[in-house]
DNA sequence: AACCACCTAACTAACAGTTGTTAGGCATTT
DNA sequence: AAATGCCTAACAACTGTTAGTTAGGTGGTT
């Protein structure tokens, strides 16, 4: 019956990704994703030895993609503030466009063991995170680098996060969920505070 | 076997908070429930309709008992950058000592449907909101209000929702997580931006 | 060319356990 | 007598997972 060999293996990944991104862990049944696959549950263990080890792939193939991107921007060549617009504009970027992505990350947050964690941080962020911390150090060398580090990506992925309630806040406008508005604004914070008035940022 | 004549709805809504925070809505049977408050499943449907209902009414609890209190704050009578100071403090700490109404409203941010984050955001947020909004633009009056408030928000409680993955990464010291700490750093980036030069905070 | 063994990738059918929920009963209080 | 607050027992639906089977492709031997 199974017409084609396709690598069904990577669409099964690329669909978990989605549907538990979407849903959850505990909100997708094997079935579902079976259902989305296009196969019949009991395929799926011939790929994957259990539905934890699935998830575990589909969260490792998340987001290890998107490190490489981001750390390219760190590395280029050129002024600490400018290397931080970039930073900034491709961050909101990488986050606005996979939600998926996203998404899982607020999940684990809120439900990834201390040993996924320490995963995380070590093999994933560690060496990004590091990077911005320092990049930080450059602008200002007398801050900490932790806190500074997370307070760009707080101001970044929190607007991202919070976009479902915002839509329903006064003052909310449609340029409010746009790359380029986010990223601006957040550097001009990062730079001025809440004072802009010095120099204009861009 | 039923001994005292206790208020068993509050109980429930209370341990409910708990649990549904934790582990969040999938994850927590009504046999959990039931457990925790030590009655019997069956005996919850007599307090609440179903689990839909109990869990609306464990959100509404957790999240308007919050509201108020930082509506004071905004309420006082004292310069712009006072009342900013307090209030990134008095949120700082709230979201801190309440671990439970911080992650339902992360969960709410990934799972609330449409309707629910209507509500919340007309019923519960919105007033405070737009205080905060109009507070930064007392501080700048050319600022947008809605992003600004967003960002203070985010500075704040995006630190607290990084915390599990945070103390596995280098240069994360155990000030990082205490509400003194992460209220001074907020208000001094907000005030000067990642430079520091100028007037020192507190 | 024809046969065989083997591997791959799917299938059917069923399992035991958990889920939310309900019907009906029992004891205590008003 | 009525109402309150809990109970026991059971329900159908859904869960992750397994055992066993089958169809098609590959490579080696005759």
């Amino acid at each position: 019956m199974h017409v084609i060999k396709e690598n069904t293996r990577q669409t099964i990944i690329d669909l978990s990704i989605k549907l538990f991104a979407r849903s959850g862990y505990a909100n997708v049944s094997v079935r579902d994703i079976a259902n989305a696959v296009g196969i019949k549950p009991a395929s799926l263990y011939y790929h994957f030895d259990n539905k934890q080890t699935l998830y575990l792939a589909s969260i490792k193939e998340s987001f290890s993609l998107k490190a490489s991107v981001l750390a390219e921007v760190l590395q280029m060549q050129a002024p600490a503030e400018i290397k931080l617009k970039h930073y900034i504009y491709k961050l909101t970027e990488l986050a606005s466009e996979d939600e998926s992505f996203r998404r899982l990350l607020q999940r684990e947050m809120l439900d990834g063991d201390e040993k996924r964690m320490q995963y995380l941080a070590e093999k994933v962020f560690q060496e990004q995170f590091n990077a911005l911390g320092m990049l930080v150090a450059e602008i200002d060398p007398d801050c900490d680098p932790h806190m500074s580090a997370i307070s760009i990506l707080s101001l970044v992925l929190y607007h991202l996060e919070t976009a479902p309630i915002r839509v329903f806040l006064k003052g909310h406008k449609k340029e409010h969920d746009q790359v380029d508005y986010i990223a601006r604004h957040v550097f001009k914070l990062l730079m001025n505070g809440l004072l802009q008035t010095s120099k204009d940022a861009l």
